[in-house]
RNA sequence: GGUCUCGUGGUAAAAAGGUUAAUACAUCGCCCUUUCACGGCGGAGUUGCGGGUUCGAUUCCCGCCGAGAUCACCA
């Protein structure tokens, strides 16, 4: 068969060809590494999309290369509005902001654009149409599928009558003059590769992160260009990648199955290939089949990493975190640096593991302890007003305009060298600290550590005639002390602890019952500086208001 | 069903043939602190199973089992 004019037929209008876009796009000259985060605008960023950003990220900061922005929108059937925003907004957020390519509203920058696929369709046409010259590809009249189901419905059907799923399309074998008079009757038609692989010959391949592995030739003839003129991801990826310069493609690990189709389309382009990465997929504990799986949009809020910000998490805690799961020995790192900026961290694409982590919100937390540990007690009042006012319209109204006092609050047992660990996200405020808001605080007064009703009662009235809120700190405990013999607590720890049943309990027990009477809380910062914030009179309120609950509750 | 990937305590994970298998989170206990924390110390708990190679295997090989991914004109 004639290909140039197969060519020419099947793409009369595409009049530049390959060489001239390597023209329009010369190679970079630069040494660092060009990474690339390529998401699907499908209305949120995936929390494995960051996790590869990430990636993406230190490969090129660390190199001095780019990282750019591209994308993937070639399924219109997909698209929604505004999704490319979310993505740059929330790698900006997240602060792994690429430094070339789409930003949302903003316009692009870089030499390599546009970077939205939608918008390079002629170029796919072009590469299209040299792999048709070549005779490495043809058109398929054959009838597509228009759903998902269909698809798999149609692949279990094969499955059981032959247990294989046909590889080789059958359009390959259309003679010129089959193929003429289908495009004459008007016959839509998508382009596919002529796969020249053998399924049971294998090469081996060097990936960055599952090191050399032997891979088998791929022997589809994928796609490479649908009856509407777009193109689907194994086209669009080699040409993007190429073109733009790509020196690293840091991809899920979903990927790495079609990782042959990709690379028999760069050998038929006579092209060569970059570096790969294939990351692990995070997962997570499924409650109803006990097995783990892939995180997922449907099922998993935790996907969207939209859900992160609203649960209050700082930016760094996430990124901090997952860092961990990509370079273990981060954590260690981080004791032993606590202030550098991550950047600094020597990370290494070859410590990525190659097995897929669960999801630990646990974990996450305290990572998110030890984050918000390092913040500035006035930092930390603003950003948690700023979240309030989106996420938490209750408590905004009580805060908005109380920074000094939340700013009070916040450095209570913090900007130290071991500062407390209490707060790991900033929805956790608001019940972390209710009792310093009346409008909040609403006590219930369960338990007061065994304590019988006249003991507390005593305890508390005699500390509301004690209580100085000008006084300092030893004269204030050692009123508390004071109340400990009277009332048959033991008011040293180390006596107590000899013969502790010769007591009710010790100063500790004392301690409490002040604190629950105030507070409604066992643990809280250090009391006496709650107190002292709270101020004398409501001090002193909340204690007769417990001495009163106390005594309704008979 | 085919192909591929991966199996170290509950979770993450170090140890790339060599004392008693690190470490962090979680859990339990003790200590410190005049209270709550923070912190310190310690306990329990792991190499999926079966073979093979080797003086010696978490590490290399084979089989099994298990988990994950993939097999669209979706990315």
């Amino acid at each position: 068969m004639n290909f140039d004019k197969l060519a020419d037929l099947l793409f009369p209008n595409i009049t530049k060809n390959i060489e001239d876009y390597m023209q329009i796009y010369p190679r970079r000259n630069i040494t660092g590494e060009v990474t690339r985060l390529a998401p699907s605008p499908t209305g949120f960023l995936h929390i494995g999309s960051l996790y590869g950003a990430i990636i993406d990220y230190f490969c090129a900061k660390k190199s001095n290369g780019v990282f750019y922005l591209r994308l993937e929108d070639t399924d219109d059937k997909r698209e929604i509005a505004g999704a490319g925003q979310i993505a740059y907004d929330m790698l900006k957020y997240y602060n792994v902001l690429p430094n070339e390519g789409y930003r949302g509203e903003l316009s692009p920058i870089g030499e390599y654009g546009p970077y939205i696929q939608s918008k390079r369709k002629e170029i796919y046409q072009a590469f299209c149409k040299e792999l048709v010259k070549k005779g490495r590809a043809f058109p398929c009249f054959c009838e597509k599928s228009e759903n998902k189901e269909d698809i798999l419905q149609r692949r279990e059907q094969q499955l059981e009558e032959s247990g294989i799923i046909a590889e080789r399309d059958v359009c390959r074998t259309l003679t010129y003059e089959q193929i003429e008079k289908n495009i004459k009757d008007g016959k839509p038609y998508a382009i596919r590769l002529l796969s020249m692989g053998d399924a049971d010959k294998t090469f081996e391949f060097n990936d960055l992160i599952k090191g050399k592995r032997q891979v088998r030739q791929n022997i589809k003839d994928v796609v490479l260009l649908k009856s509407n003129g777009m193109t689907p991801y194994p086209l669009a990826h080699v040409v993007d990648d190429y073109l733009m310069g790509t020196t690293i493609v840091v991809r899920g690990e979903e990927w790495y199955p079609s990782l042959s189709q990709h690379l028999e389309i760069f050998n038929a382009l006579s092209l060569k290939p970059m570096k790969y990465a294939h990351t692990p997929n995070i997962c997570k504990y499924d409650e109803a089949s006990g097995t783990k799986r892939k995180i997922s949009k449907r099922k998993d809020p935790e996907a969207d990493v939209r859900y992160f910000i609203e649960k209050g998490y700082m930016p760094e805690a996430i990124v901090e975190y997952l860092i961990n799961l990509l370079n273990s020995d981060f954590e260690q790192w981080r004791v032993n640096n606590p202030h550098k900026d991550v950047l600094e961290f020597p990370f290494s694409i070859k410590k990525i593991g190659s097995n897929n982590p669960m999801f630990d919100m646990v974990k996450l937390h305290d990572v998110s302890k030890n984050v918000v540990a390092r913040v500035p007690a006035n930092l930390l009042a603003d950003s948690i007003i700023n979240w309030a006012k989106n996420y938490n319209p209750k408590l905004y109204t009580i805060i908005a305009n109380k920074k000094d006092y939340l700013t009070e609050i916040l450095r209570i047992d913090r900007e130290n060298k071991k500062p407390r660990k209490d707060l790991g996200s900033y929805d956790e405020f608001e019940s972390l600290f209710s009792y310093m808001f009346d409008e909040l605080y609403v006590p219930i007064s369960k338990s007061f550590l065994g304590a019988d009703k006249n003991t507390i009662k005593n305890i508390l009235s005699q500390y509301i005639k004690l209580y100085n809120e000008g006084d300092d700190k030893q004269t204030w405990f050692d009123k508390i002390k004071s109340l400990c013999e009277p009332n048959g607590y033991c008011a040293d720890m180390k006596t107590y602890r000899e013969n502790p049943s010769a007591y009710k309990g010790s100063v500790a027990d004392v301690s409490g019952i002040i604190r629950i009477a105030i507070t409604d809380r066992e643990n809280t910062p250090d009391l006496y500086f709650i107190s002292k914030i709270l101020g004398q009179d409501k001090v002193i309120s909340r204690l007769k208001d417990t001495i009163n609950r106390v005594e309704q509750k008979s």
